[in-house]
DNA sequence: TATAAACAATGACGTAACGTCATAGTCAAG
DNA sequence: CTTGACTATGACGTTACGTCATTGTTTATA
């Protein structure tokens, strides 16, 4: 069985000892053992667990997310894998976008007839929009469906995520406008089944986590600050109908 | 003539006002004016250098250089833009091999006879190479050359690394090995000519620039330390032999 | 066996690039 | 005039290490 210590860990993969270090403080990264002089010792185990940590901060996730999500009972390692390919590949994409920008940035420089629209001078970065992807999620979502949010979204353009977000507030409208109609009334439900369909962009909801979703636009006091910007007490509304139509998709099931 | 305050440009950019202030602030990114109520405006040509800035942050440029760069008289900008598109297209390559080793580690942990040796599960990764890539540069050759000689060995792979840096390391043993010789002799200016040769593995060096260098090996303590683990004195000796081989070498010229 | 170099540990301050928030002035529309 | 959106500056906080100091441990060589 081959161990490793922090030099030559750090060596193959390609990261600082500093890096090892602190890891282990954090409890991200555990070495397998320590020797009686206190060295860290690394096995196979750890190499593969280090191998995820890995593709997650090369994906931008944060620490303190990766310790979660990788120290999880039942963490799927190939589930994982499999994940960080799509968004490897994904970025890939984004990438190729930056260079198409490239391309027509230096044909406009170059030919004066060849102007760009100014928007088209950011096409395909899109590290604020993620950030403001994963605040708005946040905002508006169960926090735990933060995490398979951002996985999902990342691949976004900037004009993609600009509809989806518009669909988001158009649904909200729709349902201020029916405030004080009956929330089972088939007006509501309508709008409300457009909400849950809404919803998997983001993620795939079912009628309990619909109804733990309504709860929170009702208790937290970001969804009700988001939802009131459209009409009075929205969030209470929407938590209403919500229960009605989850009561109603339960039955289905 | 299209004017943009902050909110705007960084809507259009995706980047923050945050951002936008601290880049003023720090002098990378100064706006086309101030309003008389303070306000900033911006015109085409801070989009154009934004731009600019966000691919050399998307390439993790960090922005102290970024702000030399730019600022610069005599900057050029299709230069710069093709520049990014090659560097973009190498770390696109880069994640190729990311997701072939994502999926050697998947055939790896589902097939127990296909097993991956220990350096293959963090193929791909550059991060810490390229770290110390700049530092070891940094440390051996003029500053004035590490942005361009990171744009050179940002592609290559460890191993490859690995090969280039032990030939730095050969060639500074073999002249510690020829100390006390005459720096102008046969033997010595054999070895610089190879140490010559071997720079453009990082960028084209002209005689000037190699006189520059011999002076900063001798007189930079960082260079200095890194010889002396070589031979006494090591950095001083260098000097000399490269300053006979650049005379030589001119008069090539 | 002694020594020196390489490897290891912990501790702690510092860094880069903003993020977040407080406070207050400015602008535009109703 | 009022209100909401936009703007400014200031300042503390965050994340993920980097850098360096000090000291113990291991290994190879003379």
């Amino acid at each position: 069985m081959k161990e490793y210590t922090v030099k030559k860990l750090a060596a193959i993969a390609g990261v600082s000892v500093r890096t090892l270090h602190h890891y282990d403080k954090t409890g991200i990264l555990r070495p397998f053992k320590r020797t009686d002089a206190g060295y860290r010792v690394y096995r196979e185990k750890e190499l593969l667990k280090l191998q995820q940590i890995m593709f997650y901060r090369e994906l931008e996730m944060p620490l303190n997310r990766v310790k979660v999500i990788i120290n999880k009972a039942g963490f799927d390692m190939v589930k994982a894998l499999e994940n960080h390919k799509k968004c490897l590949t994904e970025r890939n994409q984004r990438t190729k976008v930056l260079i198409r920008t490239i391309d027509k940035t230096i044909k406009s420089l170059k030919e004066k007839n060849a102007m760009l629209k100014d928007e088209e001078l950011y096409e395909g970065f899109s590290k604020e929009e993620i950030k403001a992807i994963k605040k708005e999620v946040k905002e508006k979502y169960d926090p735990k469906m933060v995490k398979e949010s951002y996985q999902k979204v990342a691949g976004l353009s900037k004009p993609q995520y600009d509809s989806l977000m518009k669909e988001g507030e158009d649904i909200a409208k729709e349902m201020a406008l029916l405030l004080g109609s009956d929330p089972a009334g088939e007006k509501a439900q309508k709008v409300i089944a457009k909400h849950y369909k809404y919803l998997h962009n983001f993620y795939k909801p079912n009628p309990e986590m619909y109804k733990g979703l309504g709860d929170l636009y009702a208790s937290d006091e970001r969804f009700r600050a988001y939802y009131e910007k459209f009409g009075k007490n929205l969030a209470d509304f929407m938590k209403d109908a919500i229960y009605v139509f989850a009561g109603a998709k339960k039955g289905d099931k």
